[in-house]
DNA sequence: ACCGAATATTGACGTTGTCAATTTTTAAGG
DNA sequence: CCTTAAAAATTGACAACGTCAATATTCGGT
């Protein structure tokens, strides 16, 4: 506070936060434009910046994504944990952690998108490998009723298939409603319901508590 | 057959079926390189044509993408009807037609995941629009216990979502093993069985009878 | 045989990812 | 405080891509 205020129009030759600036950019334009509009040349106009200075901070286009993927993790780890702890017995767990993992998808779009298009990240970086474990932890807790749950625990065959099943539906609902694949079904819906109505119904008949 | 067989290597300037050859090479590219290195110029060149031939085939890339997709939609309505009646009653239906959603999907790895890229797929192209509503025709059809259902019948909403949640289901297990996010539980899977026989025992165990 | 239409080629333009070279700022050490 | 190395950011270049316009070649009907 010495000197003179950064208020001023005139930007500094170095950014200062280009990092962050970086990713909420990305993000920005992930939302608004889809995963199509989301370059490294259009996140580096939309932070202010040149379009060769993501390197220092991310070296390629694979380290943005992953980068910003990364947030987008730990954001899911985050409401799956607490969708879990609003509840207490295991059987309403499993339900909110599921709505709560289409309500995020619904919710973010592009950003779930892009967490599942492997082909353009890179887990092998600590920041996107940590929070892709991360989240599988917390999905896989959710649905072990609250239990803590490592990645390195071996379940047995049975409660395996439970869970990957459970994965499977809720993703494949996800994946399916932001593909606009269930739109002939939403279209045939009651009136007053809608996409997480069906979802509550799948959630509660077809599956077996505990 | 009057004059010169066409076994010379020096080509002709008009290819004679570039449309085909096109659809082949891309296909070709896309199981051997992924779905990123599926351009319009390298699959004009693995067919033999110059950049800009495909143009008159397929207009721009989201062209040539769709009619590609268009394909595969029509390669998997067929695997689908085929397993379902290979069956006969309603619920080894159901488990064979699942069995074979994730089977394609495994064996056709790129086409699978170019079939529900949406944002680059054209489905008012009336060669996708009509076999991508074939082969949901198809996969309610074998839902349904091989009784006929065309995609204008509206089911009732439990109806409604059972199909959906088997949907789901399978497809979210596709997407997941093409992405590698099962390979922690395969990696733990006993030895002899695989990603189909964890999709079994998932088929037999979370799924109710007709 | 002719002529319009279909098919294919060439060349160009703007955009993108990436790299190398350079400039500016920061930060640390004497 | 001054020097200097590292970090951060810019500029310029290059190849590849999608797309368009202009041109060339071949096909098909009359």
């Amino acid at each position: 506070m010495t000197g003179s205020a950064p208020d001023e129009i005139k930007r500094p030759y170095h950014h200062g936060s280009l990092r962050a600036a970086m990713l909420t950019a990305a993000e920005l334009i992930l939302e608004r434009d889809g995963i199509q509009g989301l370059t490294l040349r259009a996140a580096a106009r939309e932070a202010g910046a040149s379009h060769a200075a993501p390197k220092n901070h991310f070296g390629d286009l694979s380290g943005l994504l992953s980068d910003l993927a990364a947030v987008g993790f730990q954001r899911f780890a985050a409401g799956q944990r607490a969708a879990a702890a609003a509840e207490t017995e295991p059987r309403a767990k499993l339900i909110a952690t599921g709505q709560a993992y289409v309500a995020f998808a619904a919710a973010n779009p592009g950003m779930f998108q892009l967490m599942f298009r492997s082909e353009r990240l890179d887990p092998s970086r600590p920041t996107l490998g940590e929070a892709m474990r991360d989240a599988g932890d917390a999905f896989s807790e959710a649905l072990s009723g609250g239990r803590p749950v490592q990645s390195s625990e071996p379940p047995a065959f049975a409660a395996m298939a439970r869970r990957v099943a459970a994965w499977s539906l809720v993703h494949g609902f996800a994946m399916l409603l932001l593909d606009g694949r269930l739109k002939p079904f939403l279209d045939r819906l009651p009136t007053g319901t809608d996409a997480m109505s069906l979802l509550d119904a799948i959630l509660r008949g077809g599956e077996t508590p505990g």
